[in-house]
DNA sequence: TTAGCCTATATGTATGCACATAAACTTGTC
DNA sequence: GACAAGTTTATGTGCATACATATAGGCTAA
């Protein structure tokens, strides 16, 4: 076993992964602190602070002033996963992207819109329903709201021509949204959209966001069955 | 308006982020340098350097050498969401964790399992299959191959009082590894074993590990109709 | 015109130093 | 013995500087 060259803080990184994954340091453990891992590997402290910055965004260890940093006893792995701009998504498979609206309109918003929009009784907000296709075949079945006294021009917007996805990246912002991942069965609507059988399972997002507090848009997306999520671990 | 102090790479962050939300700089558009952010801001190009970094990881920044950071002009939104494991999900919901271990026996792989790890035809792995329950409803399928070549130690392994996932994080460690989410209907077995109708629409993540490139395990969790999965954006 | 080389430039990273901050630990007081 | 105050210590962050590296864009030569 050679001792490899420490230079750079990825090297260092790589380094006490090792330690790590070969139970050098086991989960629970307490790892030496900045200053003197940065003497061993001759470095400065930084570069091993970096370094274990960087592997303590992962989840696998923990840092604490004063207490130091330890190798997480229950690594909770945490999976970055990209959410993709639907038409992004298909013309990277290299699948043909089409987009239809089904409908735009003023609408008096419903009890549970309503109350994720912090909106009054009986206000109105846009809704939106569209379908992605993906070479001909119905990928994705969007149901949308947009709340209009955040972004007003959502009403005027071409949304023929442009998703209301694509629209809404390009003209309003937002600074906090959560997103949800379910499982549902097709109802009869949403069937007949995506063209499947009804109680097909459908994967589902909900994804919400806000600017400054005021509510943006909420979506709902229903894929196609077959739909599959995936990301490096 | 005040112009705000700017101290600290995330006072520099937060109003680098003010400045793509206004549309001072809009999608597409080449942001100052890094040099001259850091004399208008009035700190170290270090700092500047940090808060950019930061920002590019979320996806709202590309940054590339000589060329200059700008802002994505269709920024694809990274969510880091958290695989939990499944007791202390289920624990931090104030529900009490039960675990039942159905079966855990060496078995010839299947060909796809097989083709995942690397094993020769004939190759024996294995194959766990249990159940977690949430306050004593079934809350997730573990149906989980093991490659004994590279997991020796868990033939002998009691998994009748630790689950397959703690025994592994315990025992055996990963260097990469790779995630999907789906959605299925529940076949008749999943659904006896779950307590719900055949047909019910279920959530399932696949989940792979290799260390060194060799394969670790691979699992399919496939969770109890209502089940949602969320996070921060 | 084009292919290949060169160079200027913006980001990427390392270093040594300083100070800030949180929190575990110690000491002191009632 | 319990609580408060002070001390110590490991991480968090900032700064100035230096050098590394990728590469866009210009220059040169075939």
């Amino acid at each position: 076993m050679t001792v490899r060259e420490i230079n750079g803080w990825q090297a260092v990184q790589s380094e006490i992964l090792n330690r790590i994954q070969s139970r050098q340091w086991k989960p629970g453990d307490l790892i030496p602190n900045e200053a003197d891992l940065a003497q061993e590997f001759g470095c400065a402290r930084a570069t091993v602070n970096r370094a274990l910055r960087a592997i303590a965004e992962t989840g696998l260890l923990e840092r604490r002033r004063k207490a130091g940093t330890r190798v997480t006893l229950h690594p909770v792995r945490r999976a970055t996963l990209s959410i993709p701009i639907i038409r992004q998504e298909i013309e990277e498979r290299n699948h043909v992207y089409a987009y239809t609206l089904l409908s735009a309109e003023l609408k008096v918003a419903p009890a549970g819109t309503r109350a994720q929009m912090r909106l009054d009784q009986g206000a109105r907000a846009f809704k939106i329903q569209a379908v992605h296709f993906a070479d001909g075949k119905p990928y994705v079945f969007e149901d949308r709201w947009v709340n209009i006294s955040t972004v007003p021009a959502i009403r005027t917007a071409d949304l023929k021509s442009m998703s209301p996805n694509e629209w809404l990246v390009r003209h309003a912002s937002f600074t906090d949204g959560d997103i949800a991942f379910t499982a549902e069965l097709a109802d009869p609507k949403v069937a007949g959209i995506l063209n499947v059988d009804q109680g097909a399972a459908v994967f589902v997002i909900e994804r919400n966001t806000w600017i400054d507090g005021k509510a943006v848009t909420s979506v709902k997306l229903t894929f196609a069955p077959g739909y599959r999520m995936h990301t490096a671990l």
